[in-house]
DNA sequence: AATCTGACCAACCGCGTTCAC
DNA sequence: TGTGAACGCGGTTGGTCAGAT
């Protein structure tokens, strides 16, 4: 279709609007409305396009424009918007009186896109980023190449490094999955698209406990309740506040094959579920919890009732979690931090 | 004091849609 | 119904300013 010509137009002026011009503007348009904008510029003696009047009118001169600092209830409100419409900046202008589309468009790119990442969200989908994993290989390879600068046996302290860091991120993956959705506004409905696939986090469970396994394809039992800490909360208290730390207690009953719907309840948020081969996982009271914070206390810790061997036997080992819930939260207190741990004091290349 | 860098934001550009003829 | 002008919107640019070096 056809473009609006009148911008291309020479000897208009561009830039800038100085305070004569504007006046010119408001002056028109308080007598007369705006009407046709292509029409407005001869009419109200500016030299400038009908779009670029518009513009100066909708944006800046509007005297219902609200201007200065957004509060933060626009904020919260700009957040819960943008998580369900995307860039519809002239949708999301319109719940916040006196604010321009163009106004909430800079606000969200100079603050509020920072602000997500920053916490470790995906700004577009306000779902924790999961971006580790693309940069991975990237991260591997650096880290491998310190080890091979700084030590003799470097071979098998890369394929160390790469478990290690493979593991982690799978971890911190799986934490942010389990986290309530979303958490980037506290005012959005839980919808079901927040949600991670049963299969997603099925997924990352077995592999987890997989390649936990100490005795591989001994089927040694878990003797003993193991619990998996949270990691540690990030400089923002999110988003792993929220986060329960794992029990895993060995029970003869269950089958792997509950852990699709282990992690399904976890999504639910509920304190208490039955799941199907008498697979149970509750929240303990609070009062075995050490007392919350101020702002955003934690949930209790969150008792998974755990099979032992089972007949699968790609899953049927003992599970060591408790020593790899202290490395998590030893090596990299948050998921910010993965990329910098491994990337702290490498030399340039 | 000079220069650099990044944040901020008004304004522009260009595309898609709507409207009038 | 087709066409082109007008409009609306989202992405991008570029000028200004403040703080860091």
């Amino acid at each position: 279709m056809g473009r609006s010509p009148c911008c291309d137009e020479s000897g208009l002026k561009k830039g800038p609007w100085t305070p004569e011009e504007d006046q010119k503007l408001i002056k028109h348009i308080q007598n007369h409305g705006h009407g046709s904008w292509r029409a407005l510029p001869k009419l109200a003696g500016l030299n400038r396009c009908g779009k670029s009047c518009r513009l100066r009118w909708t944006n800046y001169l509007r005297p219902d424009i609200k201007r200065g600092k957004f509060s933060q209830e626009e904020e919260q409100t700009i957040l819960n918007l943008h998580s369900v419409l995307g860039n519809k900046w002239s949708a999301i202008a319109s719940h916040l009186p006196g604010r321009t589309d163009n106004e909430i468009k800079n606000f969200w790119n100079t603050h509020l896109k920072k602000k997500l990442i920053q916490m470790g969200f995906d700004p577009m989908t306000h779902r924790p980023r999961t971006d580790i994993f693309s940069s991975l290989p990237h991260i591997i390879a650096l880290a491998s190449l310190k080890e091979l600068m700084e030590n003799p046996s470097w071979e098998e302290q890369a394929l160390r490094l790469q478990a290690e860091a493979l593991q982690m991120a799978k971890f911190q993956y799986l934490q942010f999955l389990l986290q309530p959705p979303p958490t980037t506004s506290s005012l959005t409905n839980t919808t079901t698209n927040n949600n991670p696939t049963e299969i997603e986090i099925m997924n990352l469970i077995n592999s987890l406990f997989e390649s936990q396994m100490t005795t591989p394809n001994t089927n040694t039992p878990l003797t003993a309740p193991t619990t998996l800490q949270p990691l540690a909360t990030d400089s923002a208290g999110l988003p792993f506040s929220h986060l329960p730390s794992l029990e895993i207690v060995p029970n003869t009953t269950n089958t792997y094959e509950t852990l699709p719907f282990i992690a399904k309840e976890m999504c639910g948020q509920n304190n208490e579920v039955s799941g199907p081969n008498n697979c149970s996982w509750q929240l303990p009271s609070s009062s075995t919890t050490p007392s919350p914070p101020a702002v955003d206390p934690p949930l209790p810790p969150l008792n998974i009732i755990h099979d032992g061997p089972s007949s699968n036997s790609n899953y049927g080992d003992a599970c060591s979690t408790s020593s790899f819930a202290g490395s998590s939260a030893s090596i990299w207190p948050d998921h910010l931090l993965l990329e910098d741990a491994l990337f702290h004091d490498i030399p340039s290349l």
